[in-house]
DNA sequence: GCTGTGGGTGCACAGTCGTTCACCGAAGTC
DNA sequence: GACTTCGGTGAACGACTGTGCACCCACAGC
């Protein structure tokens, strides 16, 4: 029944990034103060210091934590087993499920996304670096992926850079635009439906495009 | 040499505005105090209360006013007199000019440009609603755009929605990161190609794009 | 079992916050 | 010229902010 005295900080730390995850949900990192966060974990403000050194510490915590679950979610979209079954292969079956994989990872992952879709642009600049920097690494990853996708041969490096720039944007898009709508699954239905088609589009443009020499 | 009352009034509405733009190039709204702004200004802070009932609606203000700039640069890139000069004509034309006409003003509206796409995710939730009815608004003028064009007479009302929704968000994304460079004209002139690259991929993509019935 | 480390407490401080109120004085009205 | 309107002032309030300091006490290592 005892706990040892790592697992106690931890659970506390564990406590502390939940409270800043809640209080995220409705307001930016920015306008977060150590107290209110304090408070929500049962803790006096003082005591926060023994876990971050300020709020800026914490969302650089929080950035990483997202992040993993971003991964994890990138992890099923190779993997392609998404709710479509993945039976229905090639391009069209890729775009279904990957789409149907996003939806899901936004729900289960609700607060994560909405930390990042805000704080992107709002956070305090160590923390827009920290996710601009990971985003471009989840960029450089999808530029790998497409290579080995059949069409793509021919491709310079840095086409294959632009066109996984222009399919994360729609994607973290359209990931915003359904944590907007929350709540309204007729509506989610169609934003995920809009996706697959701006998708669809892209491939189709992809697999038309030659590169410049 | 003297002034009349009401142009005393809209010099110090004008003097809030401007401060509370300048204090939102590195923060957000809602970290954003009411007698920070007074402060700049000049006034005291009770005196802020003569012009605005609270920060919020300094906000709802200023998303006004970015977006009389954002629909000056639409109505550019509508008449198409980019830098490019206008001469080349054709798709390739239209994205040039485009692109360039984009980065000309994320320039010369560089306040209002940040400003909306900080509170685009972060500001007030009144603020980021009436953001996004802009927004949407442009999409709206984009599509009717693009069924001018030659080539999209038989798209349907969704898929042209759906396409103008993936273009603005692509120059949406593309005005964030040149914000986020900001100082660094060869980065600068980089994403600029990208931003054509992708608005080129995205046109191959359309003109090969069968809408479904 | 004694000692020391470290998470958590309580108090205190100097600022800042939004908002109230009574008041001033110049521009506007009659 | 007398009167009103109204943008701006200055003091004051109660609440909240980050942070420093001394302290407590359960767990850790000896």
């Amino acid at each position: 029944m005892t706990e040892t005295r790592v697992e106690r900080k931890e659970r506390t730390r564990r406590a502390i990034l939940d409270a800043a995850l809640h209080l995220c949900e409705d307001s930016s990192l920015v306008a977060l103060s150590l107290r209110q966060v304090a408070k929500e974990v049962g803790i006096v403000p003082t005591a926060y210091y023994r876990h971050f050194e300020s709020i800026e510490a914490l969302g650089l915590a929080l950035v990483d934590e997202s992040f993993v679950s971003l991964r994890a979610m990138l992890r099923d979209v190779r993997r392609g087993d998404g709710a479509t079954g993945g039976a229905a292969g090639g391009y069209a079956g890729i775009v279904d499920s990957s789409v149907s994989i996003l939806v899901e990872h936004v729900h289960q992952q609700r607060q994560h996304f909405r930390f990042i879709a805000r704080e992107r642009a709002a956070g305090p600049l160590s923390v827009r670096e920290a996710i601009r920097h990971e985003i471009e690494l989840c960029e450089r990853e999808l530029a790998t992926d497409l290579a080995r996708l059949p069409g793509t041969e021919e491709w310079s490096g840095d086409d294959l850079r632009v066109l996984s720039n222009l399919i994360v944007t729609a994607m973290v898009a359209t990931a915003e635009s359904i944590l907007a709508v929350s709540g309204r699954p007729d509506v989610e239905k169609q934003l995920a439906e809009n996706a697959r088609t701006q998708l669809r589009m892209v491939l189709v443009g992809a697999l038309h495009w030659r590169s410049k020499p």
